[in-house]
DNA sequence: GCCGTTTTCGGCCCGACTGTTTTCAGTCG
């Protein structure tokens, strides 16, 4: 029976056990990688592999003959054979003890295959017995080691949602000023705009010299040193997440920031185009091959001139995933993205109304102090009652409220929208009638997740039907680490639908939800569909949320044009009145 | 296993830190 529905992070995770159970083999190191890539662009696909077809897979960079067989193995069988093959040579537990820190597949193998280890508890009690420093190459220090990271090892790394991080690589940055680095920034993956992070990267120009990772290391958010050397810290903080400081000369500060932020696949890419040029990419700069000891870099003070001398277009670090966007920047075809200051206005969030902690004044002040040009303050329908949503005249009633404010913001203009319930059979929660007497819809699903993929994609199919559905708001539900994506929706066809109508498609910027994300943000767009950026504020401050929104934007490519909130107050009401006429006579 | 304006074979990014060694392997990012 064929498996065509198995996900993408299915069949990612078999490529991933692959190459960590090639690794134990003592494989060749670029087969191992080219299947850890290979996972990584499946995952990050947008659509379904299975359902690819072969030619489709092949014109995928990464993907080649060997993964696309694969792949379509997968698909009829279900599992993969060479994988399965693998899995017989090691004992499950290898894999576990790869997750101790300072154990590699190379030591793995050496105390499997010389102690028998092939647990963690083995693993441990080999430690406890001494039985480790006997082996050659291996000494009382790394056993020492290893026993207190088979210690600290649990189940899947914990990764910290973007927002958090933020704000606390920012405080550190902060920190690093106090100790008197005038440059320093964060990098990683944070500053690549990812959902959630891993580990938080910092940078800083400065001397190597000790002193300075020292004194980090000794900061009151630290909980424990990994590392320690003149030029590089590692960290555990007391937040619950890895940081890694690096202090790099103020001469090669663009290189070391490039490096930093990544991807690892981005700078893969990067250097393998150096090395085509005849010259060597590094921390410290861009040089020729044969300057080993970096003494002459053609590029190194910015990341800008690192670009330029590639002869690439600056890429933006959003996109730096190793997808594709080299090829795009050396034929200058990477877009100008939508930023923060494009913005002209929220148009999803709440006041006390219904489930928000704020007055509509204080919702209407703080987004004047945001420089908003304009401001639909929102609320939930009916029939959520749980939030206290609004019914129609609860609506009418409370948009006058609104326009009595209109005098004390002159500056700001005023409009209400109202996140309407998408019930379970797609209808909404205010009648047809209703709805043409609003001034902005989002319609949004926060009952019954769990219904089967065709019949959530019908319930959604229908809602966006509907010619007062304005924009869906956070179509997959998901809540990252407490609730999954609703089942697999249809997304190709939900945004073909939206096209017809006109429906826009929300990114969410609470921190947990981001939703879309950044790869069905690309798939909306590419349909056609427009994109509206949310706050979903809750209260005064989740007004800066829009910086969420508009990361997530950004990694999926979107331009000021793609984003409803770049218009104008009056091309934004404009957009509606259009939207809804020509979506009321598609409907007759 | 992937890839190609030096093509279908022979390459494939680069460096810091640690611990164990006296020049390097393993791990990590």
């Amino acid at each position: 029976m064929p498996h065509s529905d198995i996900s993408n992070a299915g069949v990612a995770a078999l490529f991933y056990e692959t190459a960590e159970l090639l690794e134990l083999s003592d494989e060749n190191q670029f087969r191992i990688r080219a299947y850890r890539k290979a996972a990584r662009i499946i995952e990050d696909l947008g659509k379904n592999a299975a359902a690819m077809s072969r030619e489709e897979l092949l014109a995928v960079n990464g993907i080649g003959k060997g993964i696309a067989s694969h792949i379509s193995a997968i698909k009829e069988s279900g599992v993969f054979p060479e994988l399965e093959e693998l899995r017989k040579k090691f004992p499950p537990g290898l894999r576990e003890m790869l997750k101790v820190e300072g154990i590699g597949a190379k030591r793995a193998r050496l105390l499997y295959e010389k102690l028998g280890v092939d647990s963690l508890d083995k693993l441990k009690a080999a430690a406890r017995s001494g039985e480790i420093e006997k082996i050659d190459g291996l000494g009382g220090k790394v056993q020492e080691n290893i026993l207190a990271g088979a210690e600290r090892v649990r189940g899947a790394p914990e990764r910290m949602l973007y927002w958090p991080a933020l704000l606390l690589a920012e405080e550190l940055i902060k920190e690093l000023r106090l100790l008197s680095f005038e440059r320093a920034a964060y990098a990683g993956s944070l500053r690549r705009g990812r959902e959630t992070v891993g580990d938080i990267d910092l940078l800083a120009a400065g001397r190597p010299d000790g002193s300075a990772t020292g004194k980090f290391a000794k900061l009151p958010q630290v909980e424990r040193v990994l590392a320690l050397g003149p030029a590089k810290a590692s960290i555990r903080l007391k937040a619950g997440i890895q940081c890694d400081f690096r202090i790099v000369p103020g001469g090669v500060y663009g290189a070391a920031l490039n490096y930093f932020t990544g991807s690892k696949e981005h700078n893969i890419v990067l250097r393998e185009l150096a090395r085509k040029k005849g010259l060597s990419l590094s921390e410290y700069g861009l040089c020729r091959l044969s300057d080993t000891e970096h003494k002459y870099p053609l590029a190194a003070g910015t990341e800008e001139e690192i670009y330029e001398a590639l002869g690439l277009q600056f890429i933006p670090p959003e996109l730096r995933e190793g997808a594709g966007e080299v090829a795009l920047a050396s034929r200058k075809l990477i877009p100008e993205l939508v930023k923060l200051a494009d913005i002209k206005g929220d148009a999803h969030n709440h006041t006390d109304f219904s489930d928000g902690v704020n007055t509509m004044e204080e919702m209407v002040r703080a987004a004047s102090e945001c420089g908003f040009e304009w401001y639909f303050a929102g609320d939930h329908s009916i029939p959520l009652g749980v939030v206290h949503g609004l019914d129609f005249k609860g609506y009418s009633s409370t948009r006058d409220e609104l326009s009595a404010l209109a005098a004390k913001f002159p500056a700001l203009k005023l409009g209400r929208s109202i996140e309407m319930e998408i019930l379970k059979d797609g209808s909404l929660g205010f009648t047809d009638k209703e709805a043409a007497g609003t001034e902005l819809v989002i319609g949004a699903v926060h009952s019954s997740f769990k219904l089967a993929e065709a019949a959530m994609t019908a319930r959604m199919l229908k809602a966006i039907e509907n010619p007062y559905m304005d924009a869906v708001a956070h179509p997959s539900g998901r809540l990252i680490g407490r609730r999954d994506p609703a089942g697999a929706l249809d997304y190709p066809r939900l945004f073909q639908a939206a096209a017809g109508t006109g429906a826009a498609f929300e990114i969410n910027g609470q921190p947990d939800r981001q939703d879309l994300t950044d790869i069905t943000a690309r798939l909306a767009r590419e349909a056609g569909v427009k994109i509206l950026l949310s706050t979903d504020a809750h209260s005064a401050g989740q007004l800066a949320y829009m910086r969420i929104a508009v990361t997530v934007a950004r990694r999926a490519g979107l331009t000021k044009g793609d984003v409803l909130n770049s218009l104008s107050y009056k091309d934004f009401c404009e957009w509606i009145k259009e939207r809804r006429s020509r979506a009321l006579k598609g409907s007759r």
